[in-house]
DNA sequence: GCCCAATGTCGAC
DNA sequence: TCGACCTTGGGCA
């Protein structure tokens, strides 16, 4: 379930896991065994999350970059832990907990500068510090772009941290068409989007999971039978192609946009 | 067992 | 614009 909520989620509970002790790093399936040697019985001293990356800290100037992509998976445990299976890229234990990860795109030791490149690539992310982040450099983009507003969203660039479903869910939620080309996207709007995805993906980290749904449109105000969505949460229009808009009733549509796919309700977000 | 899809990104053409 | 890559889980036989 890799959007940036979840990358954020991660940073904590790495970090609430195993920082400030001797932490046991091995890989499993071979990919980081050097890597995870040099690291073996050293302190993790501290996380961060910028967009979908992940940094773990070691020693003074060392990171190991995780990127989970589409298909990484992370999962906690507790002692004693079991025999990892060989698809575990990279496992931490201490003597309480151990984590593993599998599938990632990403699993790498960088050095700070190496990082530091990372972060200049990335646009602002709603969920790093306001001090380190400024949305008008994400506006600049857009407003300047013939590109959709669908596209530029995901562009990690423009703003990092947002993938599919915050993608759709924001666009229903501010009625935007998600062909508009970004350049006639209003400052207005545009603030609102942003103020609307730091509120969504903070609660996303809060809970691990992306509901998005309104009070006044939950199945209980609305006096229908509850539902949860097929990914956990609780979402307008992500992944409900042909099913019926929650507020309107109109079939929500769907459609191949740069290989990934879109979702939106032709009724409610109008060009 | 096989086939497919999935909340992502990169590089080749 | 397309294929490649990383892995798992669900549907189907």
């Amino acid at each position: 379930m890799p959007e940036g909520h979840t990358i954020h989620r991660l940073a904590l509970d790495y970090g609430g896991h195993f920082k400030g002790r001797a932490t046991q790093v091995t890989s499993p399936q071979g990919k980081f065994s050097d890597a995870a040697a040099l690291l073996n019985g050293t302190e993790l001293t501290r996380t961060e999350a910028h967009g979908k990356h992940l940094f773990l800290g070691f020693r003074d100037e060392e990171w190991i970059h995780i990127h989970l992509g589409l298909f990484g998976k992370v999962n906690f445990g507790g002692t004693p832990a079991p025999p990892p299976t060989d698809t575990v890229r990279l496992r931490l234990a201490n003597d309480t907990s151990y984590v593993d990860l599998r599938g990632p795109t990403t699993c790498a030791l960088i050095t700070d500068t190496e990082k530091q490149a990372i972060h200049d690539r990335l646009g602002p992310d709603p969920l790093r510090p306001p001090k380190d982040t400024d949305p008008n450099a994400a506006y600049r983009r857009i407003s300047r772009s013939r590109t959709t507003i669908a596209a530029l969203l995901m562009d990690q660039k423009v703003i990092a941290g947002v993938g599919n479903v915050y993608r759709a869910e924001v666009l229903f939620r501010h009625g935007i068409d998600p062909y508009r080309a970004g350049k006639d996207l209003t400052p207005a709007e545009w603030d609102a989007i942003w103020t609307d995805l730091v509120d969504l993906m903070r609660e996303g980290v809060r809970n691990n999971r992306i509901d998005t749904v309104r009070p006044e449109h939950t199945p209980e105000a609305m006096g229908r039978p509850p539902r949860v969505d097929d990914h956990g949460g609780e979402v307008y229009v992500y992944r409900r192609a042909n099913r019926p808009c929650h507020i309107c009733g109109a079939e929500i549509r769907t459609a191949d946009l740069a290989a990934r796919n879109l979702f939106w309700c032709p009724n409610c977000q109008k060009p």
